[in-house]
DNA sequence: AATAGGCCCTT
DNA sequence: AAGGGCC
């Protein structure tokens, strides 16, 4: 998932109460670090794109979930006059929008915006001055400013997975890779590519051991060509960049090495959607099991999850806890 | 009171 | 070990 990220639909017919719900909610994270009034404006934006016609009043939205006093005489005013104040304010705030700019380069944060702006560094271009301020990631992040905030069209991402498959394949068959995320679920067009990979050597035990290590490095070493940086590089993670041709964008990608035993539930899990995997871990746990990441676990009857399930597909999980088969395109929840 | 939890990097 | 950032 891309940093910036727009859950309401344009079609919507509430969009402009979402969009400026959710300006209103990086604001809070990014500006005021408060994780509570994020999670509050963004459930308020998803309730309301969730409405089939428009809302007309506060008064109206405020029979909805998630949104409460202070929401919906916020949706009242915007009614009323067409904008709100608040978000006028944070329009004229310098440092406010300082930190929102410099939050969108990748690796930085709310925190390591806040010191910049304290530095005197308020746009790009002054960043781009001060590049011993910035660690490895973010330096990466700056570098390709421009490219991470692209859309990632499905055929792009397609021929990457027809490279990096050819490439894996080419030099050890016991390798298996799947790009999960929304490519997986049939989305048009992605935020970055979550690659999946997993050897049929690899037990759990060995993924953070030197096993792991090593055949991570080595998945690596042998996508060159592909990669064109690296952000960071672990025993089971891999985050970096990728360029198909020069002619491209660079692309934001992860690659996770995942144990054979765990592939299936992983591929399942980095799938998502999220709401998708609420909804299933959810019916998992009715129908006495507990699903995470890694594993399917039968709930004993004192609470504590039992050994996990052998799992030879993902149909298997599906049907292990009577949940019917989603394909993943099905799972745009 | 408020969706997780883990991985990786830096200090 | 703790904090920041990311997924």
């Amino acid at each position: 998932m891309s940093k910036r990220k727009n859950p309401c639909e344009s079609t919507n017919p509430n969009a402009e109460f979402c969009d400026f719900l959710m300006e209103l909610a990086e604001y809070e994270k990014n500006v005021s670090r408060n994780i509570h009034k994020y999670n509050a404006y963004k459930k308020a934006a998803s309730v309301l794109a969730a409405q089939p016609k428009k809302i007309e009043s506060g008064k109206e939205a405020k029979k909805l979930v998630g949104i409460g006093d202070k929401i919906s005489k916020k949706i009242d005013e915007f009614i009323q006059t067409g904008k709100l104040r608040k978000i006028e304010t944070i329009h004229n705030d310098e440092k406010a929008q300082a930190i929102s700019m410099l939050t969108r380069v990748s690796g930085v944060g709310p925190v390591k915006a806040a010191e910049l702006v304290k530095d005197g560094i308020i746009t790009i271009k002054d960043l781009k001055n001060s590049k011993q301020l910035l660690n490895h990631h973010q330096l990466i992040g700056l570098k390709y400013f421009e490219d991470f905030e692209k859309k990632i069209p499905r055929s792009e991402i397609q021929a990457i997975e027809n490279k990096l498959k050819a490439l894996v394949i080419g030099f050890d068959s016991n390798f298996t890779i799947t790009i999960c995320g929304s490519f997986r679920r049939g989305k048009a067009e992605s935020g970055d590519i979550d690659v999946l990979a997993t050897h049929l050597s690899l037990k759990p035990e060995g993924a953070k051991k030197k096993h792991g290590e090593t055949m991570l490095k080595r998945l690596v070493d042998n996508l060159e060509g592909l990669i064109i940086d690296v952000i960071s590089m672990g025993d089971t993670k891999f985050m970096g960049v990728c360029r198909l041709s020069d002619d491209l964008p660079a692309r934001r990608l992860d690659i996770r090495l995942i144990p054979c035993e765990q592939y299936h539930c992983a591929v399942l899990y980095f799938t998502g959607s999220d709401v998708f995997n609420k909804t299933m871990r959810t019916h998992a746990l009715e129908k006495g099991f507990t699903l995470n990441e890694y594993y399917l676990r039968p709930m004993g009857s004192t609470g504590v999850p039992g050994e996990p399930v052998p799992i030879a597909s993902e149909e298997d999980i599906f049907d292990y806890i009577e949940y019917p088969y989603k394909k993943p395109e099905e799972r745009n929840l």
